[in-house]
DNA sequence: ATAGGGTTAG
């Protein structure tokens, strides 16, 4: 135990250095007056009790000696008490022993050895003002103490002015010692003087330090902060011996570094090594895990602390909490928040922290309360949290109450604070404020707070507003990275500029940039958004070829691009990649699955995969009902929505959207009034536009004119789309073109800017076969800016479902679908079938039933 | 000489 507390050099040069300087006409005078038959104190014994920081005892032993001899108590007494308040940090005693000194010491205060040993106390307990006026009064500091002051500044983290004391003490011709170089290392690595450190290493080196487990350790770790790793590991692997603290430096550089997996690479190698881990090893491991979310690593890290006897301290206690949060082990962390006695802040904040992560925003707002009733201040950390807490939640108000609180408590000006204030106003399109709060801070941006600003004009589309912060990021001297470009990018595709966006996703890589995972993804998703499906299939095989692999979110962005290009072998070749790779079939990538096999012409294939999905969400029940619906699978349905019921799960607007649209698609009358009543009387929900658009279509399939405006009038429900739809398919039935024509134009006066209009309108044309009219609804909604495709319907070729843009005559097989199109509507006319041509959605052409 | 928490992109 005791050897693992470094000696100072003071202690082990006492005898010597101790006599030297009293020795003139002073001290022979002691040796006069007290020969040495009188009684004197055991030193050792003394000593042993200050080194065990058995303070009290020591003082007990010398005032017994004093009450027992009238002598003066010698210099040595003095010292080795002064070093028992140096090891134990104890301000007060310290300052009695000098007060003492004063007193009946005679001049032992002019003892240069009495000097420095009253600087380096002064020091270790953190005087400054003190131990720099002692410092002046030395009229030739040693090495001591100059290494007592660079020593304090460094502790108090005045690290400019801990380096001007290791030049001074240069300049002053006094050879700094292994104890001076680590210190000034230290203050290197916090200031990134790198220049400087190197310095330092060659001169250590030429002073014959070289073989120096101190200095050369904290060399490893200056490197090691310095991001210079290779230099860290030369150093580490040229050492001639190495302790258990180099190799927690190689952690630490390794883990400030993000690398990781080379810490826990590390740390196996280390035990094998046999070296014993500190509770700062496991520390590291337990960091390195959660980020990795590594959740064997950690557990095993865990172990190890146990197996050690560790103290569940605050250190330890906050790395193991912060593991398990990463590993979403919530209540793991929970458990040992509540083992911990004597909590501090970080704790509070990692358990908030934790729960916003894993999305249980009201625990993590409880956690605040009590964190408030046991006495502890929200610090800037608690604040990030629930600032982000109220993005993730969809919360304003509590974006607004916590915005209000930082500027209150003047922690506004903190950089995660602010960034997660802009990221906060741009999740909910209020990109003039995020501005405003990106302005307040003028000097000190650095690059997340540029690329959070950066990123809020991405969501919102504003591209070119994007490039602007982006060149002028580069003007004041941050240079941009992945997260910069992505968001670049992001924005051009959010404004529908493909060209554009392609554009910058080369430039990045002219640039040295390398794209990675997000890019990629945020590229298929955008093609796929803006009706590039075919490229952004490309584009995943490039991605493969650059070596990076498919994650959930691009999966998704893929079957996207299948859906909106019809193309049912894509969408199973992704379907094979999920299984190739025994990806989990979660509810996020279910519910794509199921909408693409259902919207490329396959329910059978979407149902499959419904069965295969093991935790069964809403939102997946959701989607294949409105597949079933797009089919006119009424009977289907209902059993899905009786199934649900049985599991509890509560339906909401959208089961019923697909539930009355399954009716209207198969004409099952009787049972879409019956939906419509459960869902207003058992459900209690009111029914919306959509759903009395889907009752309106219901009614007009059964020639029910009458009722539809009746039901209409009775609603006070604006006309919208769905409405509008069917009303138009009324008027198609009724062969009132011109009707459905005024109709036409009075809705697009009345909702100018709804889409869906639109869209319904040129669905209408298209499947009329009146291709110029439904070209010029296109045009109308180019020049509207709107993005949506309309008139798509589905022509099965061979093996391969086709999207067909009715108006889009660019497409390359323009003439023939349309051709095919008419041809199908004649054939189905001729067999009395004009039902499968007048469904609300898409056109569905069954397999094989197209003829060429 | 080494050690814990928060902010940015799909």
């Amino acid at each position: 135990m005791a050897s693992l507390l470094p000696h100072p050099p003071i202690l082990r040069s006492l005898p010597s250095s101790f006599t030297a300087p009293i020795k003139p006409v002073k001290s022979s005078t002691f040796a006069i007056n007290h020969p040495p038959k009188k009684p004197q104190i055991h030193l050792p014994q003394l000593s042993s009790l200050c080194e065990k920081g058995l303070l009290r005892e020591a003082f007990a032993l010398v005032t017994q000696f004093q009450s027992e001899s009238d002598l003066p108590l010698a210099p040595e007494i003095y010292g080795e008490l002064l070093q028992g308040c140096i090891y134990d940090r104890a301000l007060p005693q310290g300052q009695q022993i000098h007060a003492r000194i004063l007193k009946f010491g005679s001049l032992f205060h002019r003892n240069e050895y009495m000097k420095t040993k009253l600087l380096i106390f002064y020091a270790k307990c953190g005087c400054l003002v003190v131990a720099e006026e002692m410092f002046r009064q030395q009229c030739r500091p040693n090495v001591f103490s100059w290494a007592a002051m660079i020593g304090l500044r460094c502790q108090l983290g005045l690290d400019e002015e801990a380096l001007v004391g290791f030049v001074e003490m240069l300049e002053a011709a006094c050879l700094p010692d292994n104890f001076v170089i680590p210190n000034a290392l230290k203050a290197c690595s916090s200031l990134q003087c790198i220049g400087f450190g190197r310095g330092i290493h060659g001169y250590a080196l030429k002073m014959g330090f070289g073989s120096c487990v101190y200095v050369l350790s904290s060399l490893v770790d200056f490197y090691g902060k310095c991001t210079i790793l290779g230099d860290a590991w030369k150093v580490f692997e040229e050492m001639p011996e190495r302790n258990v603290i180099t190799w927690n430096a190689m952690l630490v550089g390794n883990a400030h570094n993000g690398l990781n997996l080379e810490v826990l690479e590390l740390f196996h190698h280390m035990r094998i090594e046999g070296i014993q881990p500190t509770r700062v090893s496991i520390s590291c491991l337990l960091s390195s895990s959660a980020n990795l979310e590594a959740l064997a690593e950690g557990k095993q890290g865990h172990a190890v602390a146990i197996l050690m006897g560790l103290e569940l301290d605050n250190i330890l206690g906050s790395s193991l909490i912060n593991f398990y949060c990463k590993a979403g082990l919530i209540e793991d962390a929970e458990c040992l928040f509540n083992r911990m006695a004597d909590r501090d802040v970080v704790i509070w904040n990692l358990l908030v922290s934790g729960y916003v992560q894993d999305g249980q925003i009201g625990h993590a707002l409880t956690t605040c309360s009590q964190m408030i009733q046991e006495n502890f201040k929200f610090d800037s950390v608690t604040l990030t949290s629930i600032i982000s807490a109220a993005a993730i939640s969809n919360d304003l108000s509590l974006g607004k109450v916590a915005h209000s609180y930082c500027i209150r408590n003047n922690l506004d000006s903190d950089l995660a604070i602010a960034s997660s204030i802009v990221d906060l106003y741009g999740t909910f399109g209020r990109v003039d404020n995020a501005r405003r709060v990106f302005d307040l801070i003028t000097d000190s941006r650095d690059l997340v707070m540029w690329n959070t600003m950066i990123s809020a004009y991405a969501h919102n589309g504003l591209s070119s507003e994007g490039l602007n912060l982006f060149y002028q990021m580069q003007l004041e001297s941050v240079h941009p990275n992945v997260i910069s470009w992505n968001s670049l990018i992001l924005g051009f595709l959010r404004n529908s500029q493909v060209d554009e966006a392609l554009a910058m996703f080369a430039e990045m890589q002219n640039n040295g940039v390398h794209p990675n995972i997000i890019t990629w993804t945020s590229l298929i998703h955008g093609l796929a958004e803006n009706g590039y499906g075919r490229e952004a299939i490309n584009l995943y095989f490039q991605m493969q070829t650059a070596g990076i692999r498919p994650n959930p979110t691009s999966i998704v962005g893929l079957l996207l691009a299948c859906t909106n290009l019809s193309s049912l072998h894509n969408g199973r070749m992704i379907h094979g990649y999920i299984t190739r790779h025994r990806l989990v079939l979660s509810p996020y990538i279910a519910t794509s699955l199921i909408d693409m096999y259902s919207k490329c012409g396959s329910i059978d294939l979407a149902a499959n995969v419904f069965r295969m999905v093991s935790h069964k969400t809403l939102t997946v029940y959701n989607v294949l009902i409105s597949g079933y619906a797009l089919h006119g699978k009424a009977k289907e349905a209902l059993t899905l929505y009786d199934d649900m019921c049985e599991r509890r799960i509560t339906p909401d607007g959208f089961t019923f959207t697909g539930l009355l649209s399954a009716c209207a698609h198969a004409g099952a009358f009787a049972e879409g009034i019956r939906i419509l009543t459960v869902m207003v009387s058992v459900h209690d929900q009111t029914p919306q536009k959509e759903h009395y658009g889907c009752l309106a279509a219901l009614l007009a399939r059964h020639g029910r004119i009458k009722q539809v405006f009746g039901a209409l009038s009775a609603t006070s429900i604006a006309l919208d789309a769905y409405t509008l739809t069917s009303l138009l398919t009324l008027c198609k039935e009724n062969r009132d073109i011109e009707f459905s024509e005024d109709l036409s134009g009075h809705i697009l006066d009345l909702e100018p800017d709804n889409v869906s209009n639109y869209v319904a309108l040129a669905n209408l044309y298209a499947r009329s076969g009146r291709w110029k009219e439904a070209s010029h609804v296109r045009m109308l909604m180019k020049q509207g800016g709107m993005k949506t495709n309309p008139g798509c319907s589905w022509i099965q070729t061979g093996g391969e479902t086709h999207v067909f843009t009715a108006a889009d005559q660019s497409h390359p097989q323009f003439a023939d679908i349309a051709r095919a199109l008419l041809c199908l509507d004649k054939q189905m006319k001729n067999i009395g079938c004009s039902s499968s041509i007048d469904k609300l959605g898409q056109t569905h052409v069954n397999q094989g039933s197209l003829c060429h």
